[in-house]
DNA sequence: AACTATAACAACCGCCCGGCT
DNA sequence: AAGCCGGGCGGTTGTTATAGT
């Protein structure tokens, strides 16, 4: 494969026509994907107004120019945002507008932060994927120059390289969190009140607040103390939303009990599995059997669509679960090496922290409700109730 | 050096939603 | 109320880069 460096900052051709200037710059474009195929009925689903009217040249796939992507740039510059298919109408693009919209979001935009993630946005995409699944625009929002697409992709890549190693792919005290408290009841569509396929069976996921909180406190437990007993848990009130303090269901379970994590790549819906004791193949929900569920608000939640054949599939495939891996529990976290000392908590929670987060105090998050800090900062576009102890 | 496996990235596809007419 | 349209979102596929053998 013949790899023709290309730079982005190329000066396009100034010829109007956009293919002649991609095949100019674009040199690796050689694969077919320059010839403008009549085929290509735009975007297939068509309702993105560009493939209306008949007489519509057929649009180009592939890989954008730079070409194509200055003249996207100049247009979005001078026009704003918005309006897509306008764009591909006056920009002289010869792209459907839903290409332009995906090309200026994820590459052209210039609040875009390039690179690779640094320790603590992976670590917010951990605790993001466990909490709402993959809703990758919802992550981005959280991450500031970070698109829906590039969070996507990372994961992707690490469910791939987690589970070819059969490790887990969430850390152990997230689920032992879960396990040990219940968790929100969250709706995932509430961004834009959509409801997809995979979403049906994931009806309730976790909810950030708790989630974000809680796993700092207990991130820090989890490599200086054991068993793990958080004191003082955030929950959110099942009405109103509210975050608080609550009482400790008093070690029912440890941590260590759980160092089975779901694998799957799918979200499952934690709090159903909890709340309904699943059976004791799943070593990771073994323990919410004996889990005292009658006072949790877990229970409020309506319940789902089966979990049991996620859970099925699941267990049914042998890399997708390690029953051996207690020991690997380093390994799953970002920065295992962290994990294998507990001095360096101190450090690794601090690569927790997202930038730009005020943390009222790192030193006194350990088992009380200080992240509050944090939560107030996320809460903030998240919810209109803000986090509190009791 | 050649080959292979894996990771990372880019782009497209299909579905859905909300607003508008 | 129904249909159209613009746009958002998640899933998937294809390509390139890199590491390992």
């Amino acid at each position: 494969m013949v790899k023709v460096e290309q730079d982005p900052e190329l000066e396009p051709s100034p010829k109007a026509e956009v293919e002649a200037g991609a095949e100019e710059l674009s040199p690796l474009l050689s694969s077919g994907e320059e010839e403008e195929e009549e085929d290509d009925d735009t975007d297939s689903d068509g309702d993105d107004g560009s493939g209306r009217g008949g007489a519509a040249p057929a649009l180009k796939k592939g890989p954008w120019t730079p070409a194509e992507d200055k003249r996207l740039r100049d247009y979005v510059v001078a026009h704003g945002e918005g309006n897509w298919n306008q764009v591909q109408r006056n920009a002289g693009l010869n792209r459907c507008g839903k290409s332009c919209r995906l090309r200026w979001a994820n590459h052209l935009r210039p609040d875009l932060k390039k690179g690779p993630f640094d320790a603590a946005e992976v670590d917010m995409i951990i605790k993001f994927h466990y909490m709402w699944g993959n809703k990758w625009a919802k992550m981005a929002s959280q991450l500031p120059g970070r698109t829906d697409n590039e969070i996507k992709n990372y994961w992707n890549t690490r469910m791939k390289r987690h589970q070819r190693a059969g490790l887990p792919i969430y850390p152990d005290y997230m689920v032992s969190r879960v396990r040990d408290q219940g968790m929100n009841c969250h709706t995932p569509g509430e961004s834009r009140g959509k409801k997809r396929s995979n979403e049906l069976a994931q009806e309730k996921v976790v909810g950030m607040e708790d989630l974000v909180g809680n796993f700092m406190v207990f991130q820090h437990l989890d490599y200086g103390k054991d068993p793990v007993v958080p004191t003082n848990p955030l929950k959110r009130h099942a009405s109103t939303g509210d975050l608080s303090c609550v009482p400790i269901h008093e070690g029912k379970c440890h941590s260590n009990d759980l160092n089975y994590v779901l694998a799957k790549s799918q979200s499952v819906p934690l709090g159903n599995a909890i709340a309904s004791g699943y059976p004791t193949e799943l070593p990771s929900f073994q323990c919410s059997s004996s889990y005292d569920v009658s006072n949790s608000w877990l229970l409020q939640c309506p319940s789902a669509s089966p979990f049991h054949q996620q859970i099925e599939t699941f267990i049914q495939s042998p890399e997708s679960m390690s029953s051996q891996n207690t020991g690997l529990l380093g390994a799953i976290v970002t920065k295992g090496d962290v994990l294998d000392d507990p001095t360096k908590s101190e450090r690794y929670f601090e690569m927790a922290v997202p930038h730009g987060y005020n943390l009222v105090s790192q030193s006194n998050v350990i088992g009380d409700c200080e992240p509050e800090g944090f939560f107030s900062e996320i809460q903030a576009s998240n919810s209109p109730s803000g986090g509190k102890c009791a």
